[in-house]
DNA sequence: AATGAATGAGTTTTCATTCAT
DNA sequence: TATGAATGAAAACTCATTCAT
């Protein structure tokens, strides 16, 4: 197992520990300290069969949020393609961190699995360095609707491919943040939408000075 | 010990288990996985030594990482208000960025360890709402010098705090990924700054639409 | 499955069991470390068949181990049958031991089977006291000869058998481990071959002292 | 811990923990299937403790074995220096394994472990060729009375000493084996006993044909 | 006060054996 | 009859924490 097969040629319990590792980390888990007999447990498998797949606990990690992610943004990038302009599809976007904010942990979770140091974290992104994988790439998926947006007009030419990616990237991230960290910075989120929103426009959409 | 007595109180020992933690971080180590007898290793002192001073592990780290930040923000305060405008501050902040980019891993897990769901990362949480630790508060600094810059006429007035402090963070954090993550999404952390830069006096100098 | 079943009499999937089992103590693996799996790969057959035939791991050694006795004892006795005298026949056997020395884990292993203390060499040990066992004993092949050679004239007489069986026994034994310590006690098998055979000439031709 | 350490260097806990492996291999346990567990609770220790001094379950078998080896070829020196003459050291080393046939498996298990393939068996025979384990060295120790032997006129001249040194292992080997296959092989130790020494005897001490 | 040897609860991992197909 | 996916008991190994010195 790799976390890179297609999708239908997934055996079913891999699926069903995908799914429970997934569930593990949008409840908050945090990823170190995940035991592989709580991951079987809650796929309702046996312990062995976690080995007849995978050869180490950090196998079953990586895999599982490789497949998290492609699934994600396959996702994403279909339901964006449903929205009509860029306005919308970020406004989309911003309301699914919304929707999902029970689930918080996990973006922020995502974020650090893409980030730090870990063995299964530099597992994570190698697979996302594949070739199998580049289609559901974040740059790719972020990257396209940038394309459209600058094809229909309403995003300002000029500015280069990575700056735009990451600058939906980083206000995304801001929302995030201060989604999961409002206790502790006091800020409400409405209004932290609003702002994230309008900023992002500004700097994509504007005209340029 | 709590991480929030005043520098001169702290007893050596404890120092140097705070300065092993950070080191250790720094170097990359995943803060899970780094064990209680590397840090009295590195710090030259027993293992016992450690629990004299603490009761759990969670415990060390929690009060080395608070300890940390409260010096780094207590240098960052006095630094910029060595810079005479808004702009100079900005950008002094990410030449720092830049010029401790080796200890870049060190900056995300910063934001891991305020961000996610472990034991002690709560405990880390908890004490940044202490009163002791408000004057090194990130939100505070952060805060100080957009309150001046509003006030010199530098920062156009209309915004929300939260919002500007988040912009500075937000900003700022883009940079440390664009770093971090140099190698796997392929961007050049030169030409990032620049972006960011010019995003954030934009935003927060430029007149308001 | 007894291992003790006329050769005819076995099913193919067990003689390819026997064979993996066989190939697998000759290069070299420990018998307790080979796994069933192991096995049914090697012998081409499903893991469960193995079951079908046998009830535990250590059965299928020992009758693994109790076939290939009988096989090479019985192979052994023809050969044996053809030399002329019991000099002829003592310098085939060193012969071969020489020949197969790329099998000298096989030769060692069986003698550990024969005394060591695990579960399956007691089953072997049991089945080699078995009536249908008998024929191809060690002891009444090598008996065998050595009472033609007394009938020759060649072995001198007044020696108790089990005297002389071990002491054919225990020369070959020391060839063997000759051969299989060469690096760690540094001795030249030739040189060792040679004398060995006139040891044991000397001990049971030569005249009573 | 390298099991070649000075007698009076080595731990208490790891003197107790080679004193329980030496224990279970002489009571007869097959040495793979000695767990962890049952060494630390005959040695009155704690299951972490072994790993304290050793890194793997394999190298606290190696180390045992090793400094059992030792220890008894250091008395094995000792006591045989008390004979007079090579019969009479002879006699008492037939005697020992007499003695000792309590421990019967002993002997077989430390053959099996220096003939062997795991890969414990194989620590122990590269701990074997290092310059701090020459002195006890079965080779050597036998080699030593052998070479004392000659120098009194009682072992002839013209023999390779490699020879010699194997005739009086296999010949004490073929002793061992006839006590430990006695159920299996029918023999009488006693009878052994006198016909293995005087074949020694005859072998290393008669007139050269 | 400081130490580090010792601990054992808690994990990961293995693999003989079963059983539905 | 033959299979091999699934199992879980059992074993190796880790490391935070304790406590005698």
């Amino acid at each position: 197992m790799t976390g890179l097969e297609e999708f239908q040629e997934i055996p079913p319990k891999v699926l069903q520990m995908y799914d429970a590792v997934i569930q593990l980390i949008e409840e908050g888990e945090d990823a170190s300290s995940i035991r592989v007999s709580t991951i079987t447990d809650r796929a309702g498998i046996g312990k062995g069969t976690a080995y007849d797949y995978f050869d180490t606990k950090e196998e079953i990690f990586a895999c599982a949020v490789v497949f998290h992610i492609r699934r994600i943004f396959r996702i994403l990038e279909q339901e964006l393609q449903k929205q009509e302009s860029f306005e919308k599809q970020l406004a989309w976007l911003l309301y699914q961190i919304d929707r999902e904010s029970n689930k918080k942990y996990c973006f922020i979770r995502m974020v650090h699995i893409l980030t730090d140091n870990s063995d299964f974290s530099r597992q994570v992104r190698q697979k996302m360095m594949s070739d199998s994988f580049r289609r559901y790439h974040p740059v790719n998926v972020f990257g396209k609707i940038l394309q459209q947006g600058m094809d229909r007009g309403e995003i300002r030419s000029g500015l280069p491919m990575e700056f735009m990616v990451y600058t939906i990237f980083s206000g995304l991230l801001t929302y995030m943040l201060s989604i999961s960290t409002e206790e502790c910075f006091h800020v409400s989120p409405e209004m932290m939408k609003s702002f994230v929103h309008q900023q992002i426009i500004r700097e994509l959409c504007g005209k340029s000075n």
